[in-house]
DNA sequence: AATGAATGAGTATTCATTCAT
DNA sequence: AATGAATGAATACTCATTCAT
């Protein structure tokens, strides 16, 4: 007798899943390029075949990393702009994008490592561009932010708003040790997240 | 006749420097894992074998350009501190940077990638380690600046700096044509580079 | 309510000629190495898994198809054996065998790859020899019609017709739509289906 | 000391050839999609990277083969043109066909087995259109030699000739040690090849 | 000093088949 | 009877490196 529908579902979310979560690990880890299958499906303890039969191959799993990334980006933005003053909201991306860092640092220098790729690579060039356009459309309303703030250029401010968060966030993945990530928070929120 | 010997080095040192030139354009180009070996002896015009007269290996070209670019980033340094005052050395540094990343953003972006190398991979984490123990070192340097330019917490302050400039930097290799470089090098001077 | 025995034994039967012929369209379209069997069993609208229950494999489908195709020879051959004169029988046998390629080249064009196979396939030879066997023992038949006709050698008789009609067919499946299959007809009905 | 560019081209040529042949062989007795470069290799002796040197891949030994055969078809009617009567020039094909068939049925087997190939297989196909067409170009000097016969419909009878000839290259392939090649031989050239 | 022919370990991907439910 | 999740052996191809000349 097969099994129901549901049930078979439920098999394939969790399989899934799993490769998923041993996918990033491996990727984090070692590096697109470096990671091999065998490693994927040996952390995922299962079979080459089966990573088959859900992924189309080692790009789709990076793919998916990517749509990840991009949703918790998006996420903290709508947490955000969900909040009252537009210095409360830029204090919230603050410390979303610190923190985060923070403590995950080898997955922050995951995704600058991708968006850093050689223009010229065939497969990843491709979701670096991703994840410059999801970052771009995320600019755009950080601008609106410093907008509702009364900044004079809130374009410009923003820019440098974000050069300044970027900076430490590259600081923080790479001095994940020594980076003192509070006080600069701080001083960036004062700097920037204050209305007069 | 004679007169070999001389001869002999000038031959190697004009060989050995067209190799690298051509090995740094296609790791630039390409990266360095998809750089390939054949294209590099294919654009110095020389045959693999002699490549390997002069080089271990393509590990050790890579191990050049992170030399050269730990010069680069010495040099710049060692101009600024000739500089009379603090803020005129502080602003070198900016200039230095900020110019050099707008002119050859993909040179940056190459190095960047490096720097965010996954800490496990056996072959280039070590150059990533190099880089970032280059700049750890100048940063002490830096910090005798803002000492200098009788700020309260020095070190603290050149952190904040730093992060704000190499956000900057990572900024315009990711949006090479958008980013207003000229504006954002007049506010981090003014923010930073100014005595009171 | 009972009668299941025989309930069960029709479904069984036409769920596997259903296989059977989804495996015969695949086989044909895509060539039996080529044709997979997820490919199959979707065209066939069933599991692998009852795929499995039916038959013991990919070749057990193959088989199949080689013992269709024997029995419509062997059919053919009836037919003509059963009319009243050598002649009507020979022009039957290549009426059959030309109408049968040029309504379907693409099926003739499978069974004489089959029949082409290299010796050493290991799966595949063994149906290819089938096949020929098969033929052969028609062919003796054949050279009895020609005995009938009173043709002095008979068997060499027979071989060159078989020479001929065979050419023919192999060219009306490569050329499908040039081939001038009647003209071709008359004349071969001409040379060897007609009493002196 | 580099070797002279004689020298290498001389290496490379005995190189190339060397594989070549072993991939003929292997390719004639497992055909090619059972035939995997790993038994090509070793049976040239060589290893796989040098066979990727000189060949873009395993269809590029095909497309090799495809070129050998389709030189050998052009010689035999360049041949054939060259002598002086038509029935002489008809003799010469009919002689080369069988002949070479008889000597190498498995080398035709491979070739009629690849003509065959279904129309979409993706690799393939494309090899066995290129036969096709060579073959059909070879087609139109042979009805220039009908015409030359005084033949009234000299396509027509060009075509059955054909068919003929073809029919019996695949009996001799198929049964190699039964076929009575020369007493086709001269039926064939009886039925075709005499003048009035 | 210089060449380029030769190597072979490493890897992503496919697909017939099995088996728990 | 029926399902489809899971397996893993098989295979084409790449590329840094070596070495005979």
């Amino acid at each position: 007798m097969p099994r129901t529908q549901e049930e078979n579902e439920r098999i394939r979310q969790v399989a899934k899943e799993n490769i998923r979560t041993a996918a990033m690990e491996i990727f984090i880890e070692r590096g697109y390029h470096d990671a091999s299958i065998d490693d994927v499906v040996k952390k995922a303890g299962v079979s080459k075949g089966l990573m088959y039969n859900y992924y189309r191959g080692k790009e789709e799993l990076l793919e998916e990393m990517v749509q990840n990334r991009i949703e918790e980006i998006i996420q903290v933005m709508q947490e955000a702009s969900a909040l009252g003053s537009p210095s409360e909201q830029l204090k919230h991306i603050v410390k979303g994008a610190l923190d985060n860092v923070k403590q995950r640092p080898d997955v922050y220098r995951f995704y600058l490592h991708l968006q850093t790729q050689p223009k010229e690579d065939k497969v990843l060039s491709k979701y670096s561009q991703i994840l410059n356009e999801a970052m771009a459309k995320q600019f755009e309303v950080q601008c609106g932010m410093f907008a509702g703030l009364g900044t004079a250029n809130a374009r410009l401010r923003s820019l440098y708003f974000s050069s300044t968060l970027h900076g430490m966030m590259l600081m923080i993945c790479t001095y994940p040790d020594q980076y003192p990530t509070e006080e600069m928070k701080e001083q960036i929120i004062q700097q920037f997240c204050t209305d007069r």
